[in-house]
This record gives C-alpha cells, structure tokens and sequence, in this order.
DNA sequence: TCAATTCGCTAGAGGGTCTAACGTCACGAA
DNA sequence: TTCGTGACGTTAGACCCTCTAGCGAATTGA
C-alpha cells in the first residue's frame, strides 16, 4: 500500500510533474536569451514532445509567464528570508537591513532575467493574473516592512516579534491602514534599491564607468541614516 | 529654382520621410500595445506598402527600435530642458530640481511603453546599438549634473552658467573625472527617480493602495534636504 | 541617352502561437 | 472484468511574424 489514500492522484501527479519540466525549460530560455526567448514549440521539443502537447499543460504563453513571475517571487522572498534568518540573532537590525538589501541586489545580479521578469509592466491584459501576482509581492513587502520596524526602534533584535521581525502577508494591510507612514517609508526604500538595480541591469550606469558596489553601499547608508531621524 | 543646391538629394528626402513615417506607424502600435506589438509587417500594411519593402529602410526590427529609442532619449530631454528653460528666470534652484523631477515623472506617465523602451534591458545583442546609445543617456545626465551643480552651490540663478545650468554632452565626462561625488549624487537621484517611476508603472505600487503623487513629492523633498547636508 | 542605383514587388524559407479533430491509453465504477 | 469517460499526445492546418532572394520598373546623375 504505497499509497493508500492518493490525496493527489497519479495523474495529478505527473500533471504537476510536467509543469515544473516546462517551467524548467523555460527557465534556461529566459537566462539564455531573455522572456521573448522562451518559446512553447522549442520547450516541447526540448521535452521530446511536439507542439501543442504543452498545451494541456499551460494555457497559452502568457500563462507559462505568469506562472514563472509568481515562482520568481517566491524564490526571491525566500533568498531574503533565507538571509534574514541566516545570519547571527546578534546582529544589529542595522546589519539586517544591510543584508537585506545587498541580498536583494544580488539575487536581481544573478539572475537578470528574472529580475526583470518580476518588474516588467504586463502592459497587454493586465488585469488577467493581477490577483495571485499581487499577493506574491505583498509578501515581499511583509519582508521589508519587518526589518524596517526593527530599525525603527532601536532595540536589540526581535524576541519579542511574533515571526521574528517577519510580517505575515495579511499583516501588511494592516500596517498600511495602521502606520501610513512606516508603509510610505518602505516603499521608498524598496523605490531606491529598485531603482539602482534596475538601472545597473538596464546598462544605464555600466555605460558610464561608476563603481557600483560604491554607489549602493553609500545608498544603504543612506537609507539606514534616513530611518534614525 | 526650389533646391538649388539639394545638398539633400530627393532620394534621400524621401527616404527620411518614409523612416519618419515607419516611425510614427510603430509609435501607435508601441502605444496600444508594447514593444513585443511592433511588427513590421503590420506597420507595412498600414502605410499601404506591402511586407518587406520597408527592410529598404530598416536593416532589420531591432534597427527600428533602436531608432525609436533613440527618439525617445532626444524627446525626453527636450521635455525636460523645456521644462528647465520654461520656468521664471527667479525660480530657485530647489524650485528648478523639483521641476525637472516632476517632469521627468509626467513624461514617463505620458507615454509609459516609450519608458519602459528606453530602460528596459536589451539583453539579446546589447553591444549592437550601445555607441548612440550611451551618448544619448549622457545627455540626460548632463541635465541633472546641471541642475545639482546649482543645488549644490546655493546661489540665485546661473547667469554665469555657460548654458543657463545645462552641460553639455562632453562636460558629462569632464564633471566625471573632476567631482566624483557629484557623479555619484547624480547616479543616485536619477536611481531614486527612475525606482518609484518603474515601480509605479509596473503596477507593484498600484497594488497597494498608494498615493504616489504624494510618496513622490515627498521623495523629492528627500532628496533635495540631502544635497544640502 | 544610358548605365547605375534604388525601389517595391512576389515567392518562399523558417519560425512562432494556437485550434481542431483524431487515436490511444489509464482510470474508476458497475 | 468490462466498459464508458476523460485526459493525453498526435498530426494538420490557419494565421501570424521576420527576413532573404530574385525580379522588373522607375529614378537618378553623367
């Protein structure tokens, strides 16, 4: 009795199975040569299928995208939280958002295309996937919004938070009707360092000789000293 | 005698006129429906030519959208120098910056694909089409170098400025090597700048209910309290 | 007037998304 | 065990796209 009540079905199963091969695939399209890069025909072929077998399992391009967006997010919180959790519980919340920051520098350097993936205006049918996509970055601003309360008050860390220093997804509503301002702060924050990471990855500053690594500690510093005042 | 002297020869005349009008024909498409909405074929049927004649005009569609990139750097640094050279003569340096800042925002929410055009990552062949490119950026650079030079020095108007407060495009380099940090001062506006920008046409700050109207007014007002420090 | 160049055309290769219609196979219930 | 149901993968094809090759016609400059 390997499996005595099949909650998920055989077919479910392999059904999820396929997705994540897809989503694979489509993964090494995207770092190769961008999101116009990914192409359903040439993953098919790469999975020996042919054609429009994929469509069983996606319902158009545009749903491959989406689904790669929202894995996209979800591997980003979780290299951040991974990095929250990672380091010394005596780190001062000043190091904290630090790491933060230069974590979230280095995921958007290692993988680009992702990055960009993440905030690329969905100018064509915005509204299609506007639900699960928004909840996914909400997150991301849980993440934000607890490290920058820590650093609000200058306590030692947490201990006494409830997900050490970690909002939880609803909470962010919350924080917003509560605290518009803290809100406010965070997404300036979150403006700044989208802000240089964009450029830097658009070529912007590469164009001109700059020290990048330079110019976003500075910023962080910047950041941090603007929160104390 | 209407053209004595046609340094510019009919031929050449109208083969201007033609890439204008390519152009015009993708700015509409640009507009209604993204880069990816750009397609020659479509832009031939519309001017009533058929498919691949206008591939006399363009070397391929990667040629027209450098050229509509291009435009668009020129048009956005018309906007702005107008915008600078618009305003009373009295206006204050911080009245100049918050000017040019606003502007800068109006013009990326007016034609918000023509933004993203221009910073989006051009990941595939980015070495083709970097030379015009660069020197287009720097133009834009040398406006708010000129802009945070009068910030800095807190003098009434220019009136000893070589151009009214306006590098020019080789001052960009000069400005560079000379005041590093006020290279660097300018990297990091135009980041902060472009971060709410991008963010607010990405959508992500639309999710939450944000007044962004306010949250960049305020963030100009950062910015301008941080040259004085 | 006469070459040279440029222009626009059609034909076509090669790629893509996506739909329609058709066998085939596994599953689950009678 | 048998049988209907539904999911699967297939091919065919419509319809888009970019871009090249080769053709005849028109314009240009000498």
């Amino acid at each position: 009795m390997p499996t005595p009540a099949p909650r998920s079905s055989m077919r479910e199963r392999f059904r999820e199975q396929v997705r994540e091969d897809v989503k694979a695939a489509a993964l090494d399209q995207l770092a190769a040569g961008g999101a116009q890069a990914i192409s359903i025909n040439a993953i098919a072929k790469h999975l020996g299928v042919s054609g429009p077998a994929l469509y069983r399992y996606f319902a158009n391009r545009d749903d491959l995208l989406t689904a790669l967006v929202i894995d996209a997010y979800e591997d980003l919180h979780d290299a951040l939280a991974h990095e929250l959790r990672a380091g010394a519980p005596s780190r001062t919340p000043h190091e904290r958002f630090r790491a933060l920051a230069h974590a979230y520098r280095a995921w958007a350097l290692a993988e680009p295309h992702r990055y960009e993936l993440l905030f690329k205006p969905p100018l064509p049918g915005y509204d299609a996937h506007a639900e699960p996509l928004a909840a996914a970055a909400r997150s991301l601003m849980a993440l934000l919004l607890g490290v920058l309360a820590e650093l609000d008050r200058e306590d030692t860390p947490p201990a006494t938070e409830p997900r050490s220093g970690t909002y939880q997804n609803e909470d962010v509503l919350t924080a917003r009707t509560a605290g518009a301002s803290e809100f406010h702060l965070a997404v300036a924050v979150w403006s700044c360092l989208h802000g240089i990471v964009s450029l830097e990855l658009g070529g912007g500053l590469s164009a001109m000789t700059i020290d990048v690594d330079a110019l976003f500690e500075h910023e962080v510093q910047v950041l941090i000293e603007r929160t104390l005042v």
